[in-house]
DNA sequence: GTTAGTGCAAATGATTTGCAAACAG
DNA sequence: CTGTTTGCAAATCATTTGCACTAAC
C-alpha cells in the first residue's frame, strides 16, 4: 500500500537504536513486521526494545522513509523505499521479496474511477502478489 | 481488497444467526467490521454471539459471498458483494459508503507488471479512497 | 539543563480457541 | 441420532500507553 503523504518537516534525534533499525531495514529483502525486525535486531545483538521498534517504524512510515503495508492477516509490515515518490508493490508470496513499481496507468485509473462516481480521490492502494522467478523454479 | 477465489462447494446449515448476519449485511451500506456488525445485531435485538459473527463472516469471506478488506489500522471489514466476479472498491473515507468497480485496466496492469519482473501473478488488491459527493457538500 | 527518545510492565483491543450445550438435517 | 453450530469464558497476539529514566543537543 502506498498513500501519498506531503513532505513534513521532521526533527528526530540520532540515536543508536534508530540507526540500528534503519540499518536492519537496509539489509532486509522484502517486508518485515515490527516483531520480525525486533527479532532480527536481537540476533544481531543490537539491544533495541520492542516498543522502540514500533515507535520508530511508525515515525519512519509517517515521514515516508519506509513503506507500510499489510499482510493478509492485517499485521503491519514495513519496507525501506528506494524512491520517495508514489509507487506500488509487487510481492512474492513465497519468499517475500518485493519490487517497487510506479505506473501512470494506476494513477489515472484511480482518478478516473473516483470522478466517475462523484468521489474526490484522496489516496489509493494497489499491490500485486505472485511468485517470483527463483521461487517458481524450486 | 479482492482476491480471486475459485468457487468451492460449501455445506452450511441454515441457522437463525447465520440468517441474521447475512440480513444485516444486506441492509448495511459500505463496510462493517465484525465488532460493528455484532453491535448492529444487538440493536436489532438479534441474539448472536460475537464469536459466531467472527466465524460466520470468516466463512462467508472464504466462499466469496462477502468481500473482506482492511481498514488502515488493519481491522478486518466486510461487505456483501453484489457480483461474484472479481472487482475492486471505491470507499468514502468519511461515511464509509463503497462502490464496487471492475476494470480491465487494472487486471491488465497487474498481469503486465508481474510478467515484466518475472513473477507469476496470483492475485492483487486495489482500492481507491476518497470523499463521496454527499460528504463533500457538508 | 531541556526535551526527545527509550524500555519495561501493564493496558488495550481485535481475533481465536476450548469445550459443553443447543440445534439442524 | 450424529455431526454442526453456537456462545461463553479464557487465551492469544499485535500494538499502544504510562511513567521513570537516559541520552541528544
Amino acid at each position: 500500500m502506498t498513500r501519498q503523504s506531503p513532505e513534513r518537516p521532521v526533527k528526530s534525534r540520532a540515536t543508536r537504536q534508530r540507526a540500528a533499525i534503519t540499518k536492519a531495514l537496509e539489509h532486509a529483502h522484502g517486508f518485515l513486521s515490527a516483531q520480525e525486525l525486533h527479532a532480527v535486531l536481537k540476533q544481531t545483538n543490537e539491544r533495541v526494545g520492542l516498543t522502540t521498534v514500533y515507535r520508530t517504524l511508525q515515525s519512519l512510515a509517517e515521514t515516508g522513509e519506509v513503506d507500510l503495508l499489510r499482510r493478509s492477516d492485517g499485521e503491519a509490515i514495513y519496507r525501506r523505499c528506494s524512491t520517495s515518490s508514489h509507487h506500488h508493490h509487487l510481492v512474492c508470496e513465497s519468499c517475500g521479496v518485493s519490487v517497487e513499481i510506479a505506473s501512470q496507468e494506476i494513477e489515472r485509473w484511480a482518478q478516473l474511477a473516483a470522478h466517475r462516481h462523484d468521489f474526490t480521490p484522496t489516496s489509493h492502494s494497489a499491490e500485486i502478489y505472485g511468485i517470483c522467478k527463483s521461487c517458481a523454479q524450486t
